[in-house]
DNA sequence: GTCTATATCAAGATAGAC
DNA sequence: GTCTATCTTGATATAGAC
């Protein structure tokens, strides 16, 4: 219990998250501080508090954000000829829109007391849908696709490296009809 | 060039890079600051910098050591009969007894100029030969083996997730004779 | 090779006045 | 709803004595 219930936000309390969310957008997790962000609001850190437990709960609320707004960018995905190419575009898309916000929401341990209810399960649900219901392999696509992601945010790859054909190489494997019982 | 040349360590650098690895396997990257290292070595932090130029050096160090470690426990690999499983096996296997320092390793952009020359090189070798020297191949086979393993160090995964049958089923796809020109 | 003293900066959080 | 003042803790790093 990190973080105890995530009761509703005032309409304050929700200016400040709007707030911090711009500043995480803009300067990363490590920049993400009580100070900076009541300076975007011209008011001082202390009073915050006032609005908001603490910082833990101000990130809760970003990751919540996100895992919503990442479930909606799947949304249209279900109703194409390639689901499953189409959910990777989308996870794609929205880790370099969102670079920072996507770092906060999967390089540390997830606070689940803290998020809104069910707000993982919504975003992974179409991935698990995609690739036939078999947990196994939705875990092993979801890997994939946070390495690939998660790499080339962090600048690992080399300069010349063709992303678009690594991803196509991974994503061949997790199509239908694919099988998967081998050796 | 954030850290220039990685020039060779004196014994006493070594072997504060050897208090900084073992307070790094024991609480992580986030408590490894100067003033810790010294305190496991019965100095002050200042004293640190008569050995070494800065903390970038330090980190730079155990990276760099990781790094060759790793090509270490890849090299047999190449000799069995599956090369890939047997490098997912050792990778996996690595960074579960070092998950901080594989954290340290992959969880930020490298300071590549400060590294030991070509040690990244030098660990990536066995894995791109196992596909076949299929760069994009290769870096697929990363992704998805950084993926699995960085989800399961941050406790990602449902609490009876089975692992191994992930693993399995991903790495299906990157063993030889599964082909990859797909539609 | 190590020390003290110091500069500089930043963090999260609380008490209590207004 | 915001403020000032403060607590507590921590960081990297430098100067210069010993």
């Amino acid at each position: 219990m990190a973080s105890s219930a995530p009761e509703r936000l005032s309409p304050r309390a929700r200016e400040i998250v709007a707030a911090a969310r711009e500043l995480l957008e803009q300067e990363g997790p490590e920049a993400l501080s009580m100070r900076r962000v009541a300076d975007r609001l011209g008011i001082r850190a202390p009073s915050i508090y006032k609005h908001l437990p603490g910082k833990q709960t101000l990130e809760n609320a970003l990751v919540s954000d996100g895992f919503e707004e990442l479930a909606a960018a799947f949304a249209p995905a279900s109703a194409t000829l390639d689901p499953i190419g189409a959910l990777a575009v989308a996870y794609r898309g929205f880790a370099r829109s969102h670079p920072h916000l996507y770092r906060l929401m999967t390089e540390r341990p997830l606070d689940r007391e803290g998020l809104s209810p069910g707000v993982e399960d919504r975003a992974a649900a179409p991935i698990l849908a995609a690739v036939g219901g078999d947990a196994d392999l939705a875990r092993a696509a979801w890997a994939f696709a946070h390495g690939m992601t998660i790499l080339e945010l962090n600048g690992r790859f080399p300069a010349g490296a063709d992303l678009d054909a690594a991803w196509a190489r991974g994503l061949d494997s997790f199509r239908p009809g694919r099988g998967g019982s081998s050796g």
